[in-house]
DNA sequence: ACCCTCACG
DNA sequence: ACGTACGTGAGGGTC
């Protein structure tokens, strides 16, 4: 086998990367999209080619022997976006890191310097493979020269290979007449002219005739196409100097420093740190921990997997101030526990043998009673942790959330990066990659141990720097006595779930079919062709080309076919009412009946997840599945309700507070006049109406009121006058003076929320009546829309978050005055101003009344919170 | 993976 | 001139 070397053209696969790839940016806002993706091909190729030798070639500023030659050479070249320029440093310091050679030659091109390396890397005996994006390489394919070329195909990049051979069988010409080719046909990106008139086709077919341009020339009037032969006569000189500059020069002077092109481990611990830096975290696996980790950590990792040991452990754990305890399992079984009995030391207790998974939730629960049991997330655990309401515990996961809400996850190694001065840890993905824990478990893997101790490591030692935090910014309270107890009583609606009727599910699921069936064909029908309805590209087509309904474009890919766009248009077509109709049934199929009944458990139950660090705002949000979205505004949708059942013996009560945003509003402006209305009002939409518009509150038309509302939604969402024209149908202008009406009846507001918007402005957050902060950086955007759609957030975010406090305050107090009180009756489901319980019947009324009092009193506004609460023997009646 | 659409508050 | 209401999650289509 012959040794080989691989020649990257810098530029050109950069350039690739940066146009083929979305761009990504890091947490500091660095470009970073070009450099990731230069280097995953990079590794891809390294991998199939497994070279000796690199060397990584690169344009440089100065003008080259080929302008000496022709002045206007690249003359045209748009100057490049600054998102890449600021790249190419960042991927030379990446490939230094990565002790990779670099070459560049004042006066010549990077394709210079690889057809000069490529033909003493030939002349040493070795194999040559260059990477570049560019075809004008393929002139120096050899039989031992592979010229590699990737390109996007599908969204998945392939590589095509070009040796002598190939390159004849793609191009039908030598390499050598790939020179020939370009100058014939021109190049417009290095503003080389060419023949005018001759494109590839007749190009190709003059070399394979002539084989050279000037061969062609002294030939010139044999040729047949008349076009062809006058510009060849005309164009000849252009041509040879255009063959010129095609040429890659392969004797520049450049070294080739064996040595130095030599590839040696480019995963160092720089370019891990570099790689950190970026966020390229699927890159951080390549990495050996035990080369790269500056931490000394793992030192103070240790095992303990026999009983005494375990017993030794959790009695000493008990008597520590804190321990950071993470318990690794999944739906197939529970696996083990790292615990942090101080920053320097961690053990990892495996499931095995007498140390079972019960054991360790009894164990787990013994420690939250003495000491403060530090997790990354609580809730997570105590599905498998015999843990209390009244244990202490501490939520790193919950803090970090708190501290700024914006981001996606809570991982420990971002905690650590965040909270324990950049401190860099492995994370989850880089451990153990794509494996899952169990199997891990079961070939006992040395990274399982380290996943646990790394996790139960950062839980206990970021719990100081956390704790101060939020003290410093005034969330201690917020935390403690909100978000914490939280953590309970989501964990308890989750374990409780609701029962859902399957087989009815299944029968409304079928009923659905048999419409949507008949709506199909009419729709085709009237379309006079079968296409995919849900395809909006299709449904466009169909709409807008072929049946020519005027509606015009709106989104980037296509038309819009959005319900309230086609609704505009539903009077005048039958085939609208029919699509929409479709849409609403295939949506309740697809969602509802068939994705509700797919994640019925064997309890008959579903135990969706509440997740409490998801929303900017404070909310919780719901997922697999989502039950704060089932239907309830459409008849047809609602009557799915009916499968919500509790189970026998007990009702459900739901009680849900009325307005409580507006209410918020009206309390955190202080606007006396909005106080007094709702102080007095049975119906505040229709007061408002009656204020705005100067008419007696009985003369009030269902329009005025219809707008008056969307007035008040307006105000809690940011107001502006083209949202709220949008809303209601009306001109800006006639929006723009509803909400003027409305600032001058109500005077506190404009004042308030522009105050809102000048604090999130200074400071940078905003907050809520508890404390609870939003950040708010698109404020200081130069954008006109981010800075305008910060300004909405500003105005939003303290109203919306507050209602998310006060029913997070009331779920605490209902929660733990079941639980007090020794009731049966338990909390299944919160909807954001709303609140299901599974009542047991005999409660009734003590539950009522729990509910009244701890929903009202959550807060002390300066408006009455109401209440409206329901009983039925499902969540349709129950509403 | 991303967009569109639509369900809820 | 920009081109939007605030906050979510899920399913289907497309590339």
């Amino acid at each position: 086998m012959c040794e080989k070397i691989l020649l990257i053209d810098g530029h050109s696969i950069l350039n690739r990367a940066f146009y083929g790839l979305p761009d990504l940016t890091n947490s500091e806002g660095l470009h970073t999209g070009a450099v990731y993706g230069f280097l995953n091909i990079l590794f891809k190729v390294l991998g199939e080619e497994k070279p000796e030798y690199l060397a990584v070639a690169f344009d440089r500023s100065e003008p080259t022997f080929r302008h000496a030659k022709y002045p206007e050479y690249k003359g045209t070249r748009k100057p490049m976006p600054q998102e890449l320029k600021e790249q190419i440093p960042l991927l030379k310091e990446m490939l230094e890191k990565m002790e990779i050679a670099t070459v560049s030659l004042a006066g010549f091109e990077a394709d210079d310097i690889l057809g000069t390396l490529a033909k003493k890397g030939e002349e040493k005996g070795m194999d040559v493979i260059i990477l570049s994006g560019d075809r004008d390489l393929l002139q120096l394919a050899t039989k031992k020269t592979m010229i590699r070329l990737p390109r996007t195909a599908k969204g998945q990049t392939v590589i095509e290979d070009y040796k002598e051979d190939q390159v004849q069988e793609r191009y039908l010409v030598t390499p050598a007449q790939v020179i020939e080719l370009k100058a014939l046909m021109g190049d417009a990106a290095d503003n080389i002219p060419g023949i005018p008139g001759v494109g590839e086709k007749t190009a190709t077919r003059l070399l394979a005739e002539y084989g050279s341009i000037e061969n062609a020339f002294s030939h010139v009037e044999e040729i047949s196409q008349k076009r062809a032969r006058e510009s060849l006569r005309e164009n000849y000189q252009m041509a040879q100097l255009s063959k010129e500059l095609a040429t890659i020069c392969t004797n520049s002077p450049i070294e080739f420093e064996q040595e130095k092109f030599q590839l040696g481990n480019i995963f160092t611990k720089e370019a891990y740190e570099l790689c950190r830096k970026l966020d390229f975290r699927n890159f951080l696996m390549k990495f050996d921990p035990a080369e790269v980790n500056e931490n000394t950590i793992e030192q103070d990792f240790f095992i303990c997997n026999d009983l005494e040991g375990c017993e030794a452990l959790f009695e000493k754990a008990g008597q520590a101030e804190a321990v950071g305890i993470a318990l690794l399992w999944d739906k197939e079984g529970v696996y083990g526990a790292g615990l942090a009995l101080g920053e320097d030391e961690m053990y990892y207790v495996p499931v095995e043998g007498m140390v079972t998974a019960a054991y360790l939730s009894d164990k787990i629960g013994r420690l939250g009673k003495s000491t403060t049991v530090c997790s990354m997330d609580v809730k997570t655990m105590l599905k498998r942790a015999d843990l209390t309401p009244d244990a202490n515990v501490f939520d790193c996961g919950i803090a970090a959330y708190l501290l700024n809400p914006l981001k996606s996850t809570y991982t420990y190694e971002e905690l650590a990066k965040d909270y324990l001065d950049g401190k860099l840890l492995p994370g989850k993905e880089e451990l153990l990659g794509k494996i899952s824990l169990k199997k891990a478990w079961e070939e006992d893997m040395p990274e399982l141990e380290h996943l646990a101790c790394y996790m139960a490591y950062t839980a206990f030692a970021t719990r100081a720097p956390l704790k101060a935090k939020l003290q410093e910014t005034g969330m201690w309270k917020v935390y403690t006595e909100i978000e914490l107890p939280l953590v309970f009583t989501l964990d308890s609606m989750e374990k409780w779930g609701i029962e859902v009727k399957g087989e009815e599910l299944k029968n409304y699921g079928e009923k659905l079919t048999v419409r949507i069936h008949e709506l199909e064909k009419l729709i085709w029908q009237q379309a006079g062709e079968e296409f995919n309805i849900n395809s909006p590209k299709q449904l466009g087509v169909i709409l807008f080309e072929k049946m020519a309904i005027p509606g015009g474009k709106k989104t980037k890919t296509g038309y819009s076919t959005s319900a309230d766009i086609l609704e505009k248009l539903a009077s005048e077509n039958l085939i609208i009412n029919d699509i929409l109709e479709y849409r609403q049934l295939t949506k309740l199929k697809s969602t509802y009946a068939d994705g509700l009944g797919a994640v019925i458990e064997k309890d008959g139950r579903i135990h969706s997840t509440f997740n409490q660090t998801i929303t900017a705002t404070g909310r919780i949000s719901s997922t697999e599945p989502n039950l704060q979205n089932i239907p309830v505004r459409m008849e047809l949708g609602r009557l799915i309700r009916k499968v919500f059942v509790p189970e026998a013996g007990f009702v459900f009560l739901d009680a849900d507070y009325s307005q409580i945003e507006l209410r918020v509003l009206a309390h955190m402006s202080g606007d006396e006049k909005l106080i007094k209305a709702y102080r007095e009002a049975e119906d505040i939409h229709r007061l408002t109406a009656s204020q705005v518009f100067h008419i007696p509150l009985e003369e009030v038309t269902p329009l005025q009121r219809r707008n008056a509302k969307a007035v008040n939604f307006g105000i809690v969402y940011g107001i502006s006058s083209f949202g709220l024209s949008q809303d209601l149908s009306i001109t800006r202008k006639e929006a723009a003076a509803y909400i003027q009406k409305y600032f001058e009846t109500y005077p506190s507001i404009k004042g308030f929320l522009d105050g809102l918007v000048e604090q999130g402005k200074e400071k940078g957050y905003v907050s809520t009546m508890f404390g609870r902060r939003r950040p708010v950086p698109e404020l200081k955007s130069s954008n006109f829309m981010q800075r305008s759609f910060g300004e909405r957030v500003a105005m939003n975010s303290p109203i919306q978050g507050t209602a998310a406090d006060i029913i997070k305050i009331a779920m605490n107090r209902v929660y733990k005055r079941l639980l007090d009180e020794k009731l049966r009756s338990r909390l299944v489901l919160q909807v954001h101003d709303e609140l299901l319980i599974e009542t047991w019947k005999d409660e009734i009324p003590q539950v009522s009344r729990i509910l009244e009092e701890e929903m009202k009193g959550a807060a002390n506004l300066a408006v009455e919170l109401e209440v409206d609460m329901h009983q039925g023997n499902n969540w349709y009646e129950a509403k």
